[in-house]
DNA sequence: CAACCTGCGGCCACT
DNA sequence: CCGCAGGTTG
């Protein structure tokens, strides 16, 4: 132990070794927060100032919660799964299925992920003949959370107008909704937790007492209903004395606001808890000097900041080199070639990420790679349990588990088909609104024909039941894969996706055999053993097990997605203004400080070489684009930089870039040649840069007419995008 | 009722 | 470009 503590620096180990007291860590990016948190949970341990089952850690991600738990696997005696670790999520998972019958809820409630209550409420529109035009249902989720993450029930909402007044009516229908079909949400778990702990003394005492250390990591993430959760936990009522709550966080790196962090709960914990300890750490082991002081010069930029700046003593290490493509095509193909290079120069793989600001970046990266044969493996976007066929195949062993679970009967009632249309389910869910009962449990209801074909599917669901109560979970998800009629199904399409699809079938079952292993036995003679919470995995971690981290691939994933890791290569690709920072992000307040901290979180992944690199033109949702260069890239100091291109500022459009590999399949020509042919913009060309005396520097992105009525496109960024007369405005090439 | 077609709208990040 | 909703046809 005391060998552990002198490895740190003399701040770190002032953190660990802080008294039971309150504490609250400002911790910069590399400046080894997890080896802290965890040394701190060891040193508690260690020199008995609590036990094991007395400290509770919440993280915001699965992968960091794993990682918590194998550090300390490493660094105690003690099994680390007795510990409380987990996210948020999980852990009110625990709990909620703990006290069920005190949570109000069965069970076996289901757990819904953001594409199933994006269809429940659909769902829910339609029974209610909501016109769904006036009610976007994207906007009505966004509501609903954002109420909920706001610890705010439908009957709590100040309502001045009467759309607010209808849409909390709708919330107030879909809480309904819900509870009847036994399902929870993502922020329901937290609400359901923190009612279920404020209303109930004893269970509240019982945590209170048992959970004498809270700490928390990416506290800067919080929301505030996850920081009223902390609060109630900590307790320190009636003179008992609080849990001493240590949270970890930087404020820099808050890059969750959309889903309602708020970097504010960091002061108001300081505030709020009297925070006797405030410790910053700011020296980095992560990043060259070129690459911290890049990070450190974006992120001055901000205007609200707790303030702190990092530093290393390693060197300034490489400078940062700065690609400007002619195409995303082009940018790719460069890419690949220099992940080879790197590949060839002996680096790992594994130790190569691919960033981007948006999933749709992914494609055509992908496809180059591909065709180069380097390994690569995704993080994000569409996940293992997201799949059209792997969503199906739960939605059977959903209803097994709880068949009031009206979405996951909606789902597969016809699929595959069994003759039961729309007319079928129309008479069945308007019974069901009339009975107030489940999809499941109406049918008896009804009569004709769709009594008969939606009574079979039911007949189908209960024989699956018996048949697979008693056996172990890995069987009972292949037998139901058969007697369902979805491998069937998938085996008769003819499209190549079926043989894929088959596989993630087969998949599925690896998924549940892994998930036994890594289980608790279940206690014997218990009717579907693990099934509900094998299915609250696979809604909790979407898929997590594709992170296999054995194979040498080269990383590619979002820069959300790469919080808290680090490689020692980065490639940064799409710095454009309206991709990075995102266009929508500058219509919302402070929306640019966040694209900017989410851009000083890129820029802290790398440890040795950081690429930046940027297309002039960009194909995108089928059409093609003329950005401007990312601010954020103008805003690293040019000494820090190395052009591996000619740098185009002032001149014209930068010459064939040097690093030009043509692909014998598809010639190359500037992707404008073939937009406007042989067009006269008199001396101008599209995708060119131009000044205007009112709007500033833009981007030729469209021409039509021609003489006196030529007319051009240009995207002025935050000016916006206009329409110009060549022969009134003047423009002056950049 | 199901398969196919077409036209329209979305389209940023994630537990 | 992609997926979905709605309409048409077999």
């Amino acid at each position: 132990m005391t060998d552990l503590i002198a490895t740190l620096n003399e701040e770190q180990a002032r953190a660990v070794t802080l008294p039971a007291q309150h504490a609250l860590i400002l911790a910069g990016a590399g400046s080894g927060k997890t080896r802290v948190l965890t040394t701190r949970i060891a040193w508690l341990i260690q020199t008995g100032q609590v036990t094991p089952q007395g400290v509770l850690a919440v993280t915001f991600t699965n992968k960091a919660a794993k990682e918590m738990q194998a550090r300390l696997a490493a660094m105690l005696p003690v099994n680390p799964k007795a510990m409380w670790i987990g996210t948020f999520h999980g852990l009110c998972n625990r709990l909620l299925r703990a006290h069920h019958r005190e949570a109000g809820l069965p069970q076996l409630f289901q757990i819904l992920d953001s594409a199933d209550q994006l269809a429940a409420i659909k769902r829910l529109l339609k029974t209610l003949n909501v016109d769904d035009e006036k009610f976007p249902p994207r906007e009505l989720q966004h509501f609903i959370n954002g109420q909920k993450e706001q610890g705010v029930r439908a009957a709590a909402v100040d309502a001045f107008d009467d759309f607010t007044r209808r849409r909390v009516a709708l919330y107030a229908e879909y809480e309904a909704q819900c509870q009847r079909e036994a399902v929870v949400d993502f922020p329901e778990l937290l609400l359901r937790t923190y009612e279920l702990l404020s209303r109930n003394e004893p269970l509240r005492h019982h945590y209170q007492r048992r959970f004498r250390h809270i700490l928390t990591d990416e506290f800067q993430d919080t929301n505030k209903l996850q920081y009223q959760w902390l609060k109630l936990l900590a307790g320190g009522e009636e003179g008992e004395a609080p849990a001493c709550l240590f949270c970890v966080g930087d404020d820099d790196q808050s890059i969750y606001r959309f889903r309602g962090a708020e970097v504010g709960n960091m002061l108001a914990f300081e505030r709020e808890f009297k925070v006797p300890n405030v410790i910053r750490l700011e020296q980095n082991y992560r990043s060259c000097g070129n690459i911290l002081d890049a990070a450190n010069a974006i992120i001055a930029n901000n205007t609200q900041r707790l303030g702190k700046e990092l530093w290393t003593d390693r060197g300034e290490g490489e400078p940062i080199r700065v690609y400007e493509a002619f195409t995303d095509g082009d940018e790719a193909r460069w890419l690949v070639d220099e992940v080879q290079a790197l590949v060839r120069d002996g680096m790992l793989r594994s130790d190569i990420a691919i960033l981007y600001r948006a999933n749709a970046l992914s494609r055509g990266l992908e496809h180059q790679l591909f065709s180069a044969g380097v390994s690569y493996r995704v993080y994000g976007g569409l996940r293992f349990f997201e799949r059209q066929e792997v969503k199906h195949a739960l939605a059977y062993l959903r209803l097994i588990a709880n068949p009031d679970d009206d979405t996951a009967f909606a789902r597969v009632v016809n699929f595959p088909t069994r003759g039961i249309g729309a007319r079928s389910l129309e008479a069945l869910q308007d019974a069901a609104r009339t009975y107030n009962s489940s999809l499941y449990a109406t049918v008896s209801h009804l009569s004709g024909k769709p009594r008969a074909s939606i009574g079979a599917f039911v007949q189908l669901i209960e024989t699956l039941r018996n048949a697979t109560a008693s056996l172990p979970l890995p069987e009972a998800v292949d037998h139901v894969l058969d007697q369902s009629g979805l491998r069937a199904h998938y085996e008769s399409q003819k499209e190549k996706d079926g043989r894929e699809r088959l596989e993630n079938l087969d998949e599925i079952i690896s998924a549940a055999t892994n998930f036994v292993a890594e289980s608790e036995a279940p206690e014997p003679d218990v009717a579907h053993p693990l099934l509900a919470d094998f299915l609250a995995h696979a809604s909790l971690e979407a898929g997590d097990h594709q992170a296999d981290a054995t194979d040498d691939a080269v990383q590619l994933m979002t820069v959300h997605a790469a919080k808290g890791l680090e490689f020692d290569a980065v490639f940064l690709c799409g710095l454009e203004e309206g991709l990075f920072p995102h266009e929508n992000s500058l219509m919302e307040t402070d929306g640019l400080e966040e694209e900017r901290r989410l851009m000083y979180v890129a820029v802290t992944r790398a440890r040795q070489r950081l690429y930046v690199s940027l297309a002039q033109s960009r194909m995108l949702h089928g059409q093609t684009r003329y950005n401007m260069r990312s601010r954020f890239l103008e805003e690293i100091p040019e000494a820090l930089t190395k052009w591996l291109t000619p740098r185009t500022s002032g001149g014209q459009m930068q010459a064939r870039p040097a690093y030009f590999t043509p692909s014998p399949a598809a010639p190359r020509r500037p992707a404008v040649a073939a937009r406007a042919p042989g067009r006269d913009l008199g001396g101008l060309r599209i995708g060119q840069n131009v000044r205007h005396a009112r709007f500033g520097v833009g981007v030729i992105v469209a021409a039509e007419g021609s003489g006196s009525d030529a007319r051009v496109h240009i995207n002025f960024g935050a000016q916006g995008v206009k329409w110009l007369l060549l022969s009134v405005a003047k423009l002056d090439p950049v």
